[in-house]
DNA sequence: TTGTATGCGTTATCAG
DNA sequence: CTGATAACGCATACAA
């Protein structure tokens, strides 16, 4: 049998209440009674059991983070939030959500209806599932959103500047004299794939080059689309030479599909990404990128999380976290006509 | 207010043990009882407090699984345990423990003594740590280790078989007339450091080569440690013409290194790793390598887990799962003397 | 088949 | 500064 909040009480000599306070460092024990039941705690080995406090404090002391897809992004993401995890008194349970799934959903339901969680964050594209929305709404815990879709100044949320971030990596492109720029779009729902087409745009506005349609090709976030986005784009009558992948690992894809068609990258085409993901750097020539602060995001929309958790107020204004361009091998000079 | 127990009950003219039995499925209600009270459980939108449950039935239905270090093999049984976690009526805590961080040894401690799990996973080289071993011991929760670096008739554990992947390996890069394969050795702590050793000796021995332990090289599970062994393997007298790196990334940094120093891969050198991590057939040419079975392996852990949890009995017999050999483009035929 | 009463281990109120 | 006692919401012997 383990031991609860009475035996200590009992072995200490002093009431269940004083024991409680010394648990929680309340203040009003002297310090010869705090020694007292500590003596007592470390004695019987005794520590507190969560679910009692959980039941009577009507909260589970767990945040979730949901995640639809499980890409490197992800990962990097979810790394991070278990390095910074233990900072806090929360438990973080990292879950899944398939809004097609059954099972998925009923999880969901269960995690929120059932009040196993305090509080929420979302990520792309979980913002903007209805069935997420309507159970926040109804249940009424926090909810921090991590790159949503619409932000709201009803609900905190937290992003990088990926508009900014693509127009930097576009000037570099055109600054190595590429005239031929292919974009590989991201998924509709991701406002991240509408950001970062915008930022093309402006730097392609800027430099008064035409925004052509046939160079902006349907892709998704992953490895097969920049695949198959780089082999259409490479078979048309004027193929680009340089191709911005929408996201790292739609780059990955492009650079195996211009291998497999006998290019060399960057001496015949130019390939960046966008995200900066761990083997970025680990692949020769290393991906020339635009680094997604995703470090931090994930490490403030916890801290946000945790403090409107503690009540604490918040100034309605969408944060947004700088990217940096990131120059490596993949990117260069371009090839000049006639050369 | 958030409805309870007793407020079905009242809606439903009935008593809370009869509520409670529709809520668990249990017998011994008649049908017409039976909808009166899901009617009421609907029309209140109730649904039970599991803190509630938790505290009455002194368990947390939570599990743990226990990492060390973030790499993309880790990223995998994460993205597994994820995918599978909410086919089980448990919540699943992925937490990293860094036995040389307080805070961590702390968070940990807390976990299990304050019985916020029901059960652990470990995976290594959490199962050598005396911590994590004497926590398990004194609160006799079940315990299922993943690869664990001594597996004892004790203790539930499933691993990869790693001696055998390193056999075929070594088999494969002697096949195509390799005669000096560099091995880059993971870390001592764990145990598919020795066994993928051990099986890189099996294959030499079979084909009766020198062991030449200057061909062995200290090195990392990661990129860095695979990096700096890949550098130091070709500056010797007599560099090898292949390299095993102890796992993929080790493999990824050997190849960074090779292109870095102006050998081409696999023209000149072969490189192959071991795991078959997400990326290894997205970098061209695609990286030979022994497939890991990281999601058969994530699945049983947890269905282990899960039946001891059960009570149900198991045979005392550590699973080992085949590896298997894919061969992709980073081996090719070794460069004949003279050629 | 259904209901009553008790306890799980904590926190919190309020009186001493 | 300290302590008795009442919740918290559910499960479960045991009784009807």
């Amino acid at each position: 049998m383990t031991a609860t909040i009475k035996d200590v009480a009992r072995v200490a000599q002093v009431s269940i209440k004083t024991v409680s306070r010394v648990i929680n460092n309340e203040p009003h024990v002297t310090e010869d009674m705090r020694t007292r039941v500590q003596d007592a705690i470390d004695q019987l080995g005794y520590a507190p059991n969560i679910s009692a406090r959980r039941l009577v404090q009507q909260r589970s002391y767990m945040l979730c983070i949901l995640l639809h897809t499980s890409g490197f992004y992800q990962s990097a993401l979810i790394n991070k939030v278990l390095e910074v995890g233990y900072e806090y008194d929360y438990d973080i349970l990292i879950q899944t959500y398939f809004p097609s799934q059954t099972r998925s959903k009923n999880k969901l339901s269960g995690l929120i209806n059932e009040r196993r969680i305090d509080g929420l964050i979302t990520t792309p594209p979980c913002d903007t599932d209805e069935l997420v929305l309507e159970l926040v709404k109804k249940s009424r815990i926090p909810l921090v959103q991590i790159s949503p879709y619409s932000p709201s100044p009803e609900v905190p949320s937290i992003a990088g500047d990926d508009r900014q971030g693509a127009f930097q990596m576009t000037n570099h492109l055109i600054e190595l004299g590429h005239r031929a720029i292919a974009f590989l779009k991201g998924p509709r729902n991701h406002r991240t794939s509408q950001e970062r087409l915008a930022g093309f745009h402006d730097a392609l506005n800027l430099a008064q080059m035409v925004i052509d349609p046939q160079l902006e090709l349907d892709s998704e976030f992953n490895f097969e689309g920049g695949y198959t986005a780089a082999k259409i784009a490479m078979s048309t009558q004027k193929p680009p030479t340089a191709i911005f992948g929408g996201n790292d690992e739609a780059a990955f894809g492009a650079i195996y599909a211009l291998q497999e068609m006998g290019y060399s990258v960057p001496q015949q085409v130019s390939v960046c990404g966008f995200d900066d993901v761990l083997n970025s750097k680990n692949v020769w020539p290393g991906l020339t990128t635009v680094h997604h602060p995703v470090d931090e995001i994930a490490d403030r929309a916890l801290s946000m999380l945790v403090a409107l958790l503690k009540g604490e107020a918040w100034d309605h204004e969408e944060k947004v976290i700088p990217s940096r361009l990131v120059i490596r091998g993949s990117t260069a000079q371009a090839i000049q006509p006639g050369q």
